[in-house]
DNA sequence: CATTACAGACCGAACAGTCGGTTTAAAATT
DNA sequence: AATTTTAAACCGACTGTTCGGTCTGTAATG
């Protein structure tokens, strides 16, 4: 991809953390990368265009787990490495905005995805076969585990899948709302997920 | 309150389930209430003001919580009125939809909060409040089943209490992304939550 | 008949997007 | 090596439209 707009979508994705898509303008746009409106057309046929691409940036760059790199031995393992990783793409979405004078994120991983769906409602497909995707990781993570002997459980794999995942994305949610620091979210499921696991654990 | 005012409130607040705050145009509303441009600025100084009133009527006539109706009997009876109730909250989210041509709801719950929350950083104090209030509530029912020998667990009233709430609002952003019919959301949770009850039952 | 409620023409600002033209640098030609 | 050609990158004034909001006049109300 061409360097000038891949810049503009790195530079322009820091004004998507902060207000959503309506709210952030053109002349936003161009005064953050420095270009001009007919250098970000020449690049980009609409402002929407540039959103796809931005969301892409987003869900590939940012708010990414790379499952190959967690450990998969025991579902204890494969969750604190889980949990980790959610602390780097704080971090990750943090650096996003150190150039900015006020570091409060207005937009976050949850409303990005619904300002999306509106403007682009096929984009729900991607959403749910990602979301389907890491379910099926967490089961066989978990299945792995139960046959194993080390969990004990009357709930089924997936119903541990969705209760570990929705749990930490709600108190996410929650703390995001309480404008609590992002590194603290992680302790905080972690110390739940922590609590659930000796419930199951053999 | 006055009449008109009210009917304003009420019929915009639609739009506003389905758009945010900057997508909901002043046309759309003078044509969703079926007055006039002046009739509007007769009883609101701005589409900001109406907004916050709408905020107020969602979040006290809709999304609303009456705790007081709930049993304090057991854990198991409250948090099953719960989740009936949010049944209910569902049901009126949806009457505010009959009435569109595509019943698909695109803002919910969480994203009217954000966009509240973008739009008038005060509001925070207020949602926090609430939720401070809600984790309160859930707190003493808790106690008082551990202390009756309903329930017990290595965890603190606290984190059980954050546990239910954040899992069921987990589930509901998944489900609500995924296109799921609101009713089902109630079933989805309450099965999860019968789950981790069981493990802390006496 | 004074006040409230409403209508709708109207306003300037802001919006996304366009367009004619300039700069830059590499490729082709002499 | 010097000159010409070509194409991509870029510029910013400009366009048509829509935005939230105002203003003046009229109808209803009590």
């Amino acid at each position: 991809m061409n360097a000038t707009k891949e810049f503009i979508i790195v530079e322009s994705s820091k004004l998507f953390l902060r207000k959503n898509f309506k709210e952030v303008t053109m002349q936003e746009i161009v005064q953050k990368t420095g270009l001009s409106k007919g250098a970000f057309y020449h690049h980009f046929k609409s402002k929407e265009e540039l959103f796809t691409e931005v969301l892409n940036y987003f869900f590939t760059h940012v708010f990414v787990h790379n499952y190959e790199a967690y450990s998969t031995e025991s579902f204890y393992a494969f969750y604190h490495d889980y949990a980790n990783a959610v602390q780097n793409i704080g971090k990750r979405y943090l650096e996003n905005m150190k150039d900015e004078e006020n570091s409060f994120f207005n937009m976050n991983y949850f409303t990005l995805i619904f300002d999306a769906l509106r403007i682009f409602p096929d984009f729900r497909q991607t959403v749910v076969t990602g979301f389907k995707a890491e379910i099926e990781i967490w089961k066989s993570v978990i299945g792995k585990a139960r046959a194993n002997g080390e969990i004990q459980s009357s709930m089924t794999d997936e119903e541990i899948a969705m209760t570990f995942i929705s749990l930490s994305d709600g108190i996410a949610m929650h703390m995001i709302v309480r404008g609590i620091r992002i590194n603290e979210v992680r302790d905080i499921f972690l110390n739940l997920w922590d609590k659930l696991y000796e419930q199951i654990k053999v």
